[in-house]
DNA sequence: GCGGATTGTCGAAGCGTTTCGACTAACCGG
DNA sequence: CCGGTTAGTCGAAACGCTTCGACAATCCGC
């Protein structure tokens, strides 16, 4: 591996000559430019990342932090996965995965201490996160996907659940349906504190109250089998349920088997919306569903690159923004049954 | 930040003695350890990845390289990510998130010269994947999940494809079928020599013919549309077939849509197998896929042990693994109709 | 009780960059 | 033509660790 010396050497300038020509920091004639980058050329030369990071004390790495204590990655977090990488990847910096829980504080303390992290992407934010403390008070700049309560001090990029909610349940009222449950995720998930699940909620109850309509919801776990009961459960407190809103991207098909099971027909008897979904998977359904299409990819890359730019900043402002999901009309709702 | 100076200047001690401590690589005596470990913890001193990585030439950093050029990563891929990074956690590394394609090429030279990564895993290996001689050029070493045409030098880990078929295969005979399709990744990813597609292909076309039946191959692209359009195809091939075998998650949930839409049920018409599926998109069709359970996130784990044993290694050998997927019948599989 | 191994510690030399201060030469307005 | 910028370059000092060679002290088999 070619040094920066070797460079030196063979371009008949000092080290510190190479460093500005490769980091532009102060003017090189082009003649001098010339001629090293000529000899890097030659050489083959790659700046040692390590030394670099060393030396100038910023690592060109940020860290994506993501609890793994559930079952795996949906299709939606896997997207802000993608697009964060190709985000970082794009502006020439490297993305590492770290998984750690709401709960290894500990670990998150030392991985933030370490000065390998320029800054942090956090992802599965709960309305109160310890995270976001400990990588404060470790000087780690960082940008939620998702939002605590307090976002005073925070950059942050979520879903707009109001607005999502809000079309969501205009879309049903709009088509004639009065009597709307929402299936949300799990209790564990809302006592938690989960954004989605308690904004979802929240917004779902407001909705429904201008409507002047009462708000049924369910809590289901992420599973088919949880969203056979979560229909049970709904169709035993509101029997002349007409439509349904799911924010679970796996109880959603739950729901649709269990409604075929009783002979109910989508959209038909029972019209259905799934909340924060990608195309690929509503199209897996059968009919394909009505959903509000959540940005995915665009998420991660948008938190990425506020990142970076709060990195090489002056900003000392926060990067704050709401990407609504998209309503896309497919075969899963309608006007009510007969 | 404190520095290992701090801590030698605290314990009474010289920084290689610190330092010495923390690697383990002298004796130190239990009374000195004892004295370092207390400044350390006095000062909350961690230390410096940077700084560590250019002194030992070791930077505790896995690459996860994985093409970005198609739609995204299925369930199956995403476990692959998951168990990696939590294998490389485990073990006190960091993983990094490369979206570097089978064509650029250049990128990865850059990468890998870096100095950045210890080692890398490859996902979504090709037959031919000119990405492993450029690691191999850049001194990397490099663990397979899948493999090339020539494994000669390499380690790997990937499904064995041909054992799943064969389970898949004779589970559909012995329940009586004789006329099965089955429905493969897009010609295009077979033309391209994805792995996972060639093998499956061949060892389908092996296994029918030691059965002494004939076999029918569809292509179909990742998606609900092309799953329809290949049981088209499928039936106007072969009207009186009864089974299906398909590759493809995204597609498989086409052809249940387009079966149900045909009047031809599940499994009373027509038997489904879905091939390298996780259970959790196996449960979110209806009936339940019967399937072959990939490993998934067993694969990446194992990929990243392997490939640190390797890292810190004596060894020379390479480490290579098959793993097959589990059959597990659910309610899409039984006998042939009427 | 002797030679050789082992244990425990230290100082110093890297590792490959960035960055700071200093210096020269050219340029510019008055 | 003089003082003050600016452009262009250099040498050396970090950056915070690991690792090598050296050395003293202790241990052990015989």
């Amino acid at each position: 591996m070619a040094t920066m010396h070797d460079v030196a050497r063979l371009a008949q300038v000092s080290v510190s000559t190479v460093s500005y020509v490769l980091t532009g920091t102060r003017p090189i004639s082009q003649a001098t430019r010339d001629k090293v980058h000529a000899a890097m050329a030659e050489l083959d030369y790659q700046p040692n990342a390590m030394a670099r990071g060393l030396a100038s004390r910023r690592s060109r790495i940020v860290g994506l932090l993501m609890p793994m204590d559930e079952r795996g990655l949906g299709a939606t977090e896997t997207a802000f996965v993608t697009g964060a990488a190709a985000a970082a990847s794009t502006a020439g910096y490297h993305l590492v995965l770290a998984p750690v829980g709401t709960t290894d504080l500990d670990d998150l303390r030392r991985l933030a201490s370490q000065r390998m992290l320029d800054g942090a992407v956090l992802m599965e934010v709960q309305v109160e996160d310890g995270r976001v403390a400990v990588l404060q008070e470790a000087g780690v700049p960082l940008v939620l996907i998702g939002r605590t309560s307090d976002t005073a001090a925070l950059s942050y990029v979520d879903i707009d659940f109001d607005q999502t909610v809000r079309e969501a349940v205009d879309h049903l009222v709009g088509l004639g349906h009065t009597r709307i449950a929402y299936v949300n995720h799990s209790e564990a998930a809302i006592a938690a504190g989960y954004g989605p699940a308690v904004r979802t909620r929240d917004a779902f109850v407001a909705r429904m109250a201008a409507h002047g309509l009462e708000p049924l919801m369910i809590a289901a776990e992420d599973s088919a089998a949880a969203g056979r009961e979560a229909l049970d459960a709904a169709l035993a407190q509101a029997p002349d349920l007409t439509a349904l809103l799911a924010m679970n991207e796996n109880a959603v098909f739950g729901i649709l088997g269990e409604l075929a099971a009783r002979g109910r027909t989508v959209p038909g008897d029972v019209s259905v919306v799934s909340m924060v979904t990608s195309p690929q998977v509503a199209e897996l359904a059968h009919p394909a569903l009505t959903a509000m299409t959540s940005p995915g990819s665009a998420l991660g890359r948008i938190a990425v690159e506020a990142l970076l730019r709060q990195l090489d900043g002056v900003t000392g402002d926060h990067h704050q923004q709401l990407l609504p999901c998209a309503l896309e009309i497919r075969g899963s709702t309608g006007p009510p049954g007969r």
